[in-house]
DNA sequence: CTGAAAGCGCTTACAG
DNA sequence: CTGAAAGCGCTTACAG
């Protein structure tokens, strides 16, 4: 088994030229009705299986994207969401979408950044979109390539945040800012004063909700109040940790507290736990909001304040925009921005308030 | 931009011949340094993408292997576990690595299944991981292929559960039976007499642990109790749902109960639910034990005594599998089996017996 | 150390 | 409807 039957072993087998049989194979012209059943019979019996090299030298297209998530686990569900909903969609618009992932490090310098074949060279995929945690040395490398490809822009990191401007072209991003004010409007609304915000500035996203935190806190006289020390554990846990030390810190600094906003739901988890190691109850005792909207914020018990950001959603932009690019023969095509809404749960109430012992008897096993 | 340079044009401009070009691109002989120099400078200016399909079709080899998951999202979690174990693996082995799903019916003829060109052609990828759900008609359908191709075997589902072997050869699995037993074997051991196993027999994994519930429970003449309702709901909750319908039917069913052994995690924590609805403590009222150890397991409050299956190692026996298969030319490899261990955690106690308040101060958001 | 040439397995005008 | 031939962009003996 596993010899390599080429096109032209068949076509000798079925008494025809080659071309004969690559017209079967792709139907891409009338064959005589006998002459099409000849050859695949001996294609059958053969076990043959066209080599994908041959067409796709003469096409000189793959035929085929790849989405390429670099520095983070497919295991990350916010990820994966985005994954899918390329995937789905690029499939459904009949492309074949692989995946790949890429680990780098942000201060290897651009020109020496070790990049999978898949987009270093010609030929393997047509185009590729690029997801994960963007530095600006992956840019630089990526730009070099003059390959076809779309980014998902909100993880471009590195660089002065304050000093991040959106890419006008070829990015997609999920809306961060109005979320983010509304966010803490809502809390302002239910008449917290002591609103805290914890998350690490270095990242931009992060960066981003704590400027429209600031801005709000500001317009309505309040104090701002941050956590904001450098993370250091796993991004495995999205911030689970992270949360825990917020809450910690804040509880333990002697200022008022009311209501958290932590930067996403991973980062209130955290803050959640530390809360309860105390007994401390959300919201009766502190109100707590999230970021992105996880499968468990509808877990917890009460379930999470958060802004959904929906990911496939994304998924779908980046490859719909990855497939005009591909016939934009390089002219840079204008960003887009996905909408997010803020989700009213249970985890916010005016301060002091307690919630209905009924709500409080649903589950929240994980 | 985006012009075709191919390493005909690099050659002329560099004036050398394309064979000095292939050799600066592969360091595959010694190029005098400084027509090495020039070449490379030539490559630069031009921004020279190597097209990949050039070589591949002289080498008869493509240098990269694919994952495959089949009718499962990449956000499940054990699977991504699987997929990074053995991405890693074949990273760090030389080999690109590049991931695809597939979506199929189990009630498609074989010969009528649509695959993806990356399995079906030659020449994409050397070889293939397939995971996922695996139904009689896709494992036909590959194996007409005749490309090398090893399988994750646990999820292979169709036909009697009850008949199924193990495959032979080119699988890996993990470690089913004995630790059911042994997690049974503990219930048992901490006083429980009115076991329950809650899952749907249907899928061959969960059709082994209750195998060995019932070996078990036999062993000890206690009485088998099992929900074995065929499971409609989305594989995205993990089994949340069927876990609270099968409990709410054991808490109905008027016959004792005091402990479940739940085919997976995610069956656990839907139990879990349904019992915290009802006011009913975990272990205190009930014992509760899963499968799989997700990440979730240990953030319950108790966290739950489970069977930790290591993903990320089947990954890596998988890829391991893999490149032994892409030497063997064909030749049937033995399969491999990952062992797996009981975790006791805080969820199973003596019937009756109450947990001590300090581990009760644990927290448990998410 | 280097170049001309053969050949990898296809597709596609072109001619019949 | 069909076949012989050119050519896609590389690598690799072979000869120098």
């Amino acid at each position: 088994m596993e010899r390599n039957v080429t096109i032209k072993e068949v076509a000798r087998k079925a008494g025809v030229g080659i071309a004969t049989v690559s017209r079967v194979l792709n139907s891409s012209a009338r064959v005589d009705p006998k002459t099409h059943a000849r050859v695949t019979a001996v294609i059958r019996r053969l076990g043959y299986r066209p080599n994908a090299q041959g067409r796709r030298l003469v096409k000189r297209a793959a035929e085929m994207v790849c989405f390429i998530l670099s520095n983070r686990d497919f295991v990350n569900p916010f990820h994966s969401g985005i994954l899918c909903g390329a995937e789905r969609f690029l499939a459904q618009a009949g492309h074949d979408v692989v995946f790949s992932s890429l680990r780098y490090s942000s201060s290897t310098p651009a020109a020496q950044l070790a990049l999978p074949r898949i987009v270093t060279h010609r030929g393997i995929a047509d185009g590729f979109i690029l997801s994960g945690t963007i530095y600006p040395n992956l840019l630089e490398a990526v730009d070099e390539l003059r390959a076809p490809y779309v980014l998902f822009g909100n993880n471009i990191v590195g660089g002065d945040p304050a000093d991040r401007e959106l890419r006008a072209s070829d990015a997609v991003y999920y809306e961060d800012r109005e979320a983010s004010r509304a966010l803490v409007e809502l809390l302002v609304r239910h008449q917290h004063r002591a609103i805290w915000f914890a998350a690490d500035l270095r990242m931009p996203w992060f960066y981003r909700r704590a400027a429209s935190y600031r801005a709000v806190m500001q317009e309505s006289g309040l104090p701002v109040l941050e956590y904001t020390q450098p993370y250091q554990g796993d991004y495995r846990d999205y911030g689970v940790r992270y949360g825990e030390e917020a809450m910690e810190h804040i509880l333990g600094s002697g200022q008022p507290v009311t209501a958290v906003f932590a930067g996403n739901d991973g980062i209130a988890f955290g803050a959640w736990k530390a809360l309860q190691r105390r007994g401390l109850r959300v919201p009766d005792d502190i109100s707590l909001v999230g970021f992105d909207d996880v499968q468990e914020a509808r877990l917890t018990e009460p379930p999470l304040t958060t802004v959904h950001v929906p990911t496939e959603q994304i998924g779908r932009e980046c490859g719909q925009l990855l497939l005009e690019k591909l016939k934009a023969r390089g002219r840079p095509l204008p960003s887009r921005m996905v909408p997010t809404t803020v989700v009213e749960r249970g985890s916010v109430a005016a301060p002091g308030q307690v919630q209905s012992p009924e709500s409080k008897a649903q589950g929240q096993a994980s």
